[in-house]
DNA sequence: ATTCTGACAGCAA
DNA sequence: TTTGCTGCCAGAA
């Protein structure tokens, strides 16, 4: 196959679906390790984008358990509450203050290493 | 078809 | 260290 990119972006969203739901129970992610997952490397935003319409998808998307490379619970607004997505972290472990993980590193989880 | 936006990330000041 | 600008890809208007 040529070193071109090839159309990944059909099943886009589905991966972006895929890989979060393979976040364990009290682990983290970045968008940018999702995308990184993916192959798109550089699109963590689109991660974010498909995670802002995963309510498209009937599965439950622990979307929660993603947050950017800071730690920050960037996408908490999307969550209806913006005290959900810190309580539903809180419930598996995660340490939170001002809306940052505190052992973020602790529980994090990449899928490039773990999913391989 | 063109433009804007976004739940990010990287780098420069 | 924190702040701000730029690049990135896909979808909506």
């Amino acid at each position: 196959m040529p070193p071109g990119n090839q159309k990944v972006n059909i099943d886009f969203f589905s991966k972006v679906y895929e890989v979060t739901k393979l976040i364990p129970y009290g682990r983290i992610t970045s968008y940018g390790a999702i995308a990184l997952f993916l192959g798109t490397g550089r699109s963590a935003r689109m991660v974010g984008w498909a995670l802002n319409v995963c309510h498209n998808n009937p599965d439950f998307i622990p979307a929660h358990r993603v947050v950017n490379r800071n730690g920050l619970l960037t996408g908490k607004h999307h969550f209806g509450n913006s005290s959900t997505m810190k309580q539903l972290l809180e419930n598996e472990g995660i340490i939170i203050e001002d809306d940052r993980i505190i052992n973020f590193r602790e529980k994090f989880w990449d899928p490039l290493t773990e999913l391989k």
